[in-house]
RNA sequence: GGAGGGCUACGCUAACCGGCAAGCGGACGGUCUUGAAAACCGUUGCCCGCAAGGGCUUGUGGGUUCGAGUCCCACGCCCUCCGCCA
């Protein structure tokens, strides 16, 4: 959520900073609505503070005056009933209206409308100079018992995989290895429910954009969670935090769920695109003040992970129009696929600076009162994606693959090969 | 799944038969002080308003009433016990 204050003092801030996402839709009805809504809640508490002021007379009313008032008091109660649902609706159509419009981007959030405006910052590390045709992480991954995607769609439909063998032992280690490195940066491990409710949805702002990715139990009525994001901002929801335990940070590991509709077709095979995979996350709390701060501290972590697996990768910065909902700045670390010859978003971070936190309620006491807090997010590590990574970058040319040298306190072997 | 108990502001706790949610603690600000402590005064969540002021807030949502922390209904969460269970 938006501040609307702020679009009602300045409405064309905040137009100007919707047209470098490429124009959002409905912002002149919000500030109809929002208009409308005050006008009916002036006038309602207007007539509360009548009825508030017969009431009270009431119990200070001699006997014989009692009925006299008592009528009068109906007559005013008569009127607020008449008018309450009218401000009720206006509140709900305001709330509908206002909850649509995305976060405003930062400044140096370049304008565009969709992918093709994304900018890319800088790259980091040299692709591997590879002698041979290399393979792809499904060759690579089928050939050394990693994964098996056909038992997968068997039991479950495409889009799932079966990790298998030394690809769960790759799993356990790179999961180990993000944690340890998170845990030395002052960030609490947690795993988080998978299932929540409605409301953590919506306050952090997957919902109502994005309904359609995410799976939900009818029956329950929870949703399955795409990232340990949503549960992570949701556990200080409607509290006040102490200004002086932030920055809190916390690394999050969770199975993540996602629908993939409308991806049909787009790389069915393998590990890149699937409905379940499981992730450490950073998520942060800060003032408001510090928050781009700690963007930068949560990207420099998401760069030591990739530059310690030897993963060679690109810096994308994300236009306003590729920003989801809820971010107000959005950078991509997209690694390079020597088999696919492509590269892949591996993390993605965010600063969601307070509409998270508007919507949760999160805030801290500090000199002045209240203030929303801060939130943001990031991956530290996608397991199967960076599987995925690790495989195609240190494949060797008999299809055995080497296991960067920081990694291997984790794993305990060095190599995957056939039959060892 | 069944039975019982509970939920009040930042924390802890009151409020008779329905009549302005009281008190203690914490934190913050101020007075006093060489500095501090103590003492005293003020503030404490949300909304509207330039302000004066007003409205909302007792887990959530409804209902009864001129008026609900209090009465009625539904739901959520926590605790105890029974059943089931990795």
């Amino acid at each position: 959520m938006i501040d609307l204050r702020l679009l009602r003092d300045d409405p064309e801030h905040v137009r100007a900073a919707y047209e470098r996402r490429g124009g959002v839709p409905g912002l002149d009805s919000v500030i109809a609505l929002d208009r409308r809504h005050r006008e009916l809640l002036a006038e309602v508490e207007r007539l509360r503070a009548e009825q508030n002021r017969a009431s009270r007379a009431i119990g200070r009313a001699e006997p014989s005056e009692r009925e006299r008032r008592i009528r009068e008091a109906r007559e005013v109660a008569d009127r607020l009933r008449a008018l309450e649902p009218r401000l009720e609706e206006a509140a709900r159509e305001l709330e509908a209206a206002a909850a649509r419009l995305p976060n405003l981007p930062h400044p140096s959030v370049p304008a565009g409308a969709g992918e093709d405006d994304n900018v890319v910052e800088r790259h980091s590390g040299e692709p591997p100079d590879l002698d041979f045709e290399p393979r792809d992480h499904v060759a690579l991954g089928e050939r050394l018992g990693l994964l098996d995607a056909e038992r997968g769609a068997k039991t479950s439909g495409s889009r799932f995989v079966y990790l298998t063998g030394r690809g769960v032992l790759l799993e356990l280690a790179l999961v180990r290895f993000a944690v340890d490195l998170l845990l030395e940066r002052g960030f609490e491990p947690v795993v988080p429910p998978v299932l929540v409710r409605e409301e953590a949805m919506y306050g952090t702002g997957f919902l109502p954009a994005e309904e359609h990715e995410y799976y939900r139990i009818e029956r329950d009525d929870l949703y399955l969670t795409g990232t340990s994001e949503v549960a992570l901002a949701s556990m200080h929801a409607g509290e006040i935090l102490d200004d002086a335990l932030l920055p809190l940070r916390y690394a999050g590991f969770s199975t993540c769920f996602r629908r993939e509709a409308g991806s049909y077709g787009r790389e069915t095979k393998g590990l890149v695109r699937v409905h379940q995979f499981d992730k450490v996350e950073q998520f942060s709390f800060t003032r408001p003040e510090d928050s781009w701060d700690e963007f930068e501290a949560i990207r420099a972590n998401q760069e030591t992970i990739l530059q310690a697996l030897e993963i060679p990768y690109r810096v994308v910065i994300m236009c306003g129009g590729d920003l989801g909902s809820s971010a107000a700045k959005k950078v991509d670390l997209e690694a390079w696929l020597p088999g696919a010859g492509r590269y892949m978003e591996v993390t993605s971070a965010s600063n969601t600076t307070d509409y998270q936190a508007r919507r949760l309620q999160i805030r801290t006491r500090g000199e002045g009162g209240t203030r929303l807090v801060h939130t943001l997010n990031g991956t530290a590590c996608a397991v199967g994606r960076t599987i995925v990574a690790l495989l195609e970058n240190h494949q060797r040319a008999d299809g055995s693959v080497t296991i960067p040298p920081a990694l291997r306190p984790y794993t305990g072997f060095g190599v995957i090969d056939v039959g060892e």
